[in-house]
DNA sequence: AACGCTATCAACCGCTCTCGC
DNA sequence: AGCGAGAGCGGTTGATAGCGT
């Protein structure tokens, strides 16, 4: 059979809970990863693609559903910042979010440039909330941050800023592929960033020493 | 109440990457 | 080394809920 009819064939759209539950079963009996496989023998006339990505975005355990808190929306600003559109990247510094909801969430609530979709005329009131909205990307209102989150965003604020800082030593500027992949150098020192951080030590200086 | 518009988010598309042959 | 298949990723679309007029 051509791809085209494969393809013509497949069901899809809204996923309903009867067909999550057989995809879940699926997952278990043969392992996650193996979609092709799956989306043959769950009979769900869902392609691969399409069941891989309501198990990872929905089904998966340790999702973690709903509202960013004001620290998962700090950390994404500022992984952003670093990290650029890697939406996976980015996901997988905050536990139980997916790259979908995290591309989704700056997207709708941090991206300026959203708010440009679509054929708009039409600017009134909600311009302003728009706006405000926007306006979490770029700075932080002092009158609705109280003096945890300051201290946390300032702990935050130099160690992006540090991290910045090895982005470019002078002995990198001779590297031409750093300028498009300036952060694929450091992935793995933030990996064992985190790693020391949640053994207690916090500051740049303690951890500096084991990079 | 009805309509139009915007915001949100689940899902799809197409491209790239990786791996086995 | 080259090719094909499958998996993964980021960009985009489309449905719809909710709000304002």
């Amino acid at each position: 059979m051509k791809d085209k009819d494969v393809k013509t064939r497949m069901k899809r759209g809204f996923w309903k809970p009867e067909e999550d539950l057989i995809l879940k079963n699926c997952v278990e009996t043969h392992g996650e990863g193996n979609w092709a496989t799956i989306s043959e023998k769950s009979g769900l006339m869902r392609s691969g693609k399409s069941c891989r990505l309501r198990w990872k975005n929905y089904l998966r355990p340790n999702i973690k559903r709903g509202m960013m808190s004001e620290d998962e929306k700090d950390l994404i600003i500022r992984l952003h910042k670093l990290l650029g559109n890697r939406w996976s990247l980015i996901a997988g510094r905050l536990p139980g979010r997916t790259d979908n909801e995290v591309k989704n969430f700056w997207n709708t609530h941090l991206n300026n440039k959203r708010s440009c979709r679509g054929k708009k005329k039409h600017v009134k009131s909600k311009e302003a909330n728009t706006q405000s909205t926007q306006g979490k990307m770029q700075e932080y209102p002092a009158e609705t941050v109280s003096n945890q989150e300051v201290a946390t965003k300032t702990a935050l604020d130099s160690w992006i800023e540090e991290m910045q800082d090895l982005l470019s030593p002078p002995t990198m500027n001779n590297m031409p592929f750093l300028e498009d992949e300036p952060f694929i150098p450091i992935l793995d020192d933030i990996v064992l960033l985190e790693a020391f951080t949640s053994t207690g030590k916090e500051t740049w200086n303690e951890i500096q020493p084991f990079l």
